[in-house]
DNA sequence: AAGCGTATCAACCGCTGAGTG
DNA sequence: TCACTCAGCGGTTGATACGCT
């Protein structure tokens, strides 16, 4: 049994994607929308296998992806929801709907752990809560009683997924924008990053003859750059690429089911609409949120309430 | 200017869980 | 129920950009 590696296969290509296979990739997902990656390598001739597919798609080539430049708040509110669900980053990208997990891995690698760590030397209280004690491993410091919360408070996953709902009500609820005042939008640090829109402009035709957007929410009270809790970041036209009239269903957030998928239930969003009140979890959020306010007010979570 | 060390980030790898027949 | 496929996730790697000496 087992399952065959998909990239092992002769002549399948690996490594930086060149601009054509960028709008090779980006056509095909025009024409017949992201999904089935499967097919992707096959229709499109890529030499490339369909995880790589996706991850190029998802990591770089979607619209609306903001890139570089972590604003206090994003930042806040990594580093409250890596507290909080640990190293799921595409639970805490769903909070931060123009990010990408890889790219808040990343950032959280290499900036937001020294930060931590600094922060935490000079007594600070950007971190986690203080029931944390920060690892000195560096990563993974805290998590785990979080994770063990939100696992006995729920069950993982559907605890996750709850919680998610629950908050991003709460949240939507809220009306104001957290990243209303959020940088503009980061200049990408790579030459080829930003000719991603440029690709994204030569592909309008593709773009007008996509099927149209589903329905949109019955509520919806943000602006363009405001968090999208129930929002997916497929669903928003970036600004680099606010032309484009190609727009993606509906996501559900991460946490929902982990499955990122394209087309949005109505059935599942008129569920999320009826949640039930605040479990313990949305609690301990709330709490977490004010006290973080209260110890630090460049980084409170304001973003969350 | 060259060499070296460090930082950054795109991409890959392997695992997991959901879906399907 | 089982076998299998596939999409998605998180950890890790490697190339390269950057800064310092």
């Amino acid at each position: 049994m087992g399952r065959p590696p998909c990239c092992d296969k002769l002549g399948v290509k690996k490594g930086p994607w060149t601009p054509e296979e960028d709008i090779i990739l980006v056509s095909y997902i025009q024409e017949h929308g992201p999904g089935n990656w499967r097919s992707v390598p096959v229709s499109t001739g890529l030499m490339r296998c369909s995880k790589s597919c996706r991850l190029r798609w998802t990591n770089y080539l979607r619209t609306g992806i903001k890139r570089g430049n972590f604003t206090s708040h994003e930042e806040g509110v990594i580093v409250h929801l890596q507290s909080l669900l640990g190293n799921r980053w595409a639970a805490i990208a769903s909070y931060l709907p123009r990010r990408t997990d890889n790219d808040i891995k990343n950032y959280w690698n290499t900036h937001l752990k020294k930060k931590l760590r600094k922060q935490q030397a000079m007594g600070a209280t950007f971190a986690p809560p203080a029931s944390s004690s920060p690892g000195t491993a560096g990563d993974n410091f805290d998590h785990h009683n979080h994770h063990d919360m939100v696992s006995r408070a729920d069950g993982y996953g559907a605890g996750q997924a709850y919680m998610n709902k629950e908050v991003s009500q709460l949240i939507a609820g809220r009306g104001h924008s957290p990243f209303a005042d959020a940088a503009p939008e980061a200049c990408s640090s790579s030459s080829y990053a930003s000719s991603v829109d440029n690709i994204s402009k030569l592909l309008g035709g593709f773009m007008k003859s996509s099927p149209p957007p589903p329905p949109p929410p019955p509520h919806n009270n943000y602006d363009a750059d405001d968090v999208k809790p129930l929002l997916p970041l497929d669903s928003m036209s970036g600004t680099g690429s606010a032309e484009l009239s190609f727009t993606a269903s509906v996501q559900q957030p991460a946490l929902m089911g982990g499955r990122v998928g394209y087309e949005y239930d109505d059935e599942t969003k008129q569920k999320q609409q009826h949640q039930a009140p605040l479990s313990s979890i949305e609690k301990w959020l709330f709490d977490e949120a004010a006290d973080l306010e209260l110890s630090d007010e460049c980084y409170s979570v304001p973003m969350l309430f």
